[in-house]
RNA sequence: GCGGGCGUAGCUCAGUGGUAGAGCGCCACCUUGCCAAGGUGGAUGUCGUGAGUUCGAAUCUCAUCGCCCGCUCCA
């Protein structure tokens, strides 16, 4: 059952637990304990993805005039990232308050004036907890008693649970004891000092950079330095040149582009949601100023359509119009489309109207005009550009999420059973089709089943199944989401009735109805129904 | 990164200091004329990893890795 907040763990579980038993997704480095934040796509799981991307790619650049594809690097030059803000901008040294555990930016601590109270550890009647701490107080007259009531939180937060009731049991005893104590060290006056929170004057961590890109070595001595992008979209602006100058096209036109992106995240999150390796779909759609919003909003559309088109019902989709204030500084809009995990409502893709800052950092970066000419107007101006920036491994999820499905079965005898079925649409479904004889053992069923095999498997992914009997067959098809089920059976060797001869039973994943069909007309039968 | 919980077979889990288990799944054979049938046999684990305590550790201690939840972060 759903929660009110729309999240469900324990649907959320078996989706895990079947991705892994039948090869979806495993955890990257599991041998050896996994690797925290990486994730590999086992078998299904590359079909699946493998499904999505060529889905994205006709519907994005095949079909559409105006879309143009590229394939960029992920090692990316550190000069390109310092002019798209990533280097420096983003990797501030952050202090963390140790009495309330709240982060700040070392940077942004406001100098502070007054007295010290260091404490060297506490006492836990006689057992040393060895800990330095100190408080900041700004009234020394009465400092020193707050100090010590902040010492004592601080080292009480630092003892185990069983400690803590330890202690608190004599507290409320009101015996006067102090079990723990804060041992004293010292105390001094200081100026301009930024080791403190302001907000209640404990000390802070030492500052750490958090790195939030991944950066490698180049060359022989390794002396030169690269990054692995933290998004696709930077090799398409830094080639919007290169592209318009050597394909005839106009304003506006976008470069779409499929590809691994690297993000040090702090803390990767809910399965394969949020990882540090990841993949992108990205467009980015150059224009003329005038027409950016605009087109953001016809994009919008554009993208809630093909979610429809791959399954993912338009009311499972959140519109999240970002308010002035909360977006990037650079975006005159952004819409994000969230859908609903069973792990709450989150991000599947941006819509953004990132105006001309990237192309306009680049130009001014790189010391080198990107403006574009429009022969009509006679008009020389830097275009504008409207990102849609779709998470493939995201979007992989929410599509397993959507077509993960437990049917309740009643057989003739009233006997309940639990269908466990993966209902995605034919088109992005890892097995097309799965073809069993309806008995190993008989040799013109098998060899039938085996023809039918090999003329299909130059058009489709097929799985072909002799194990056990034919519904446990159909069932183990359904958990991996497999449409269509084809089986040789004794009326296709024309056993009994004859005018059934060379037809074979087609079995239907949704409603589990069957119907016969002659072998010659699969093929294209097929074809027509898993694109 | 912090706090809490957890880690035993492919999956779900039982096992609180004394010979590692169950259900499901998987493999083989038999059986089987259309939705997880049945029978027989079988494989699978350094009990996440590494140290320590102990005559003896899945079990106790420490460290480490990973997972989940809450903060935090998310260009």
């Amino acid at each position: 059952m759903a929660n009110k907040d729309h999240t469900d763990p324990a649907r959320m579980e078996k989706i895990v637990s079947l991705c892994k038993r039948r090869g979806f997704i495993f955890q990257a480095g599991e041998l050896y304990g996994g690797l925290n934040g990486v994730w590999d796509y086992g078998p299904l799981g590359a079909e699946l993805k493998r499904n999505l991307k060529d889905f994205w790619w006709r519907k994005t650049v095949q079909e559409r005039d105006d879309v143009l594809g590229m394939d960029g690097s992920i090692l990316t030059m550190e000069q390109v990232l310092v002019s798209s803000g990533h280097v420096g901008g983003f990797s501030d040294p952050m202090s963390e308050c140790m009495l309330s555990k709240v982060r700040l930016r070392a940077d942004q601590v406001p100098a502070q004036n007054g007295r010290i109270y260091w404490y060297s550890g506490a006492d836990l009647l006689g057992r040393k907890i060895d800990r330095e701490f100190a408080v900041l107080a700004n009234f020394p007259k009465e400092g020193r008693n707050q100090a010590e009531a902040k010492a004592f939180r601080f080292y009480f937060d630092a003892l185990s649970p069983e400690e803590q009731e330890f202690v608190k049991k004599f507290a409320n005893d009101n015996e006067g004891l102090k079990t723990l104590k804060p041992i004293f060290d010292r105390e001094e006056d200081v100026v301009d000092t930024t080791r403190f929170n302001p907000a209640n004057g404990s000390l802070l961590s030492e500052p750490r950079d958090f790195e939030l890109m991944f950066k490698t070595n180049m060359g022989a001595t390794g002396d030169a330095i690269a990054y692995l992008r933290p998004e696709t979209a930077q090799s398409i602006f830094v080639q919007f040149k290169n592209v318009l100058d050597s394909n005839r096209i106009k304003l506006p036109f976008g470069i779409a582009q499929i590809g691994k992106s690297f993000r040090n995240e702090i803390n990767p999150r809910n399965y394969i949601f949020r990882s540090r390796e990841f993949e992108q779909m990205e467009i980015e759609y150059f224009c003329h100023p005038d027409d950016g919003l605009r087109l953001t909003d016809e994009w919008l559309e554009t993208r809630l359509s093909f979610y429809e088109e791959i399954g993912i019902p338009r009311e499972k989709l959140h519109i999240n119009d970002i308010p002035d204030g909360e977006r990037a500084f650079y975006s005159k809009k952004t819409y994000d489309i969230e859908y609903e995990f069973p792990f709450g409502v989150q991000e599947l893709e941006g819509v953004a109207y990132r105006t001309d800052y990237d192309l306009g950092v680049h130009q001014k970066g790189a010391g080198k005009p990107l403006e574009y000419f429009d022969e009509e107007t006679k008009q020389r101006f830097l275009p504008h550009v409207v990102e849609p920036s779709a998470g493939c491994d995201r979007t992989i999820l929410a599509l397993i999420c959507e077509a993960f499905d437990e049917e309740t079965l009643t057989d003739d005898k009233g006997k309940e059973d639990v269908r466990t079925v993966l209902r995605f649409k034919p088109a992005l479904a890892p097995v097309k089709v799965g073809i069993f004889p309806l008995l190993k053992k008989n040799e013109e069923q098998v060899r039938i089943a085996r023809g039918i095999q090999k003329s299909l498997q130059k058009w489709m992914t097929v799985s072909y199944d002799d194990g056990g009997a034919v519904g446990r067959r159909y069932r183990r098809q359904d958990e991996v989401g497999t449409p269509f089920c084809v089986t040789v059976d004794f009326e296709t060797l024309g056993e009994e009735k004859p005018e059934l001869k060379g037809t074979v039973t087609v079995r239907h994943r949704d409603s589990m109805e069957q119907e016969r069909m002659e072998i010659s007309a699969l093929l294209p039968w097929l074809l027509e129904r898993v694109r």
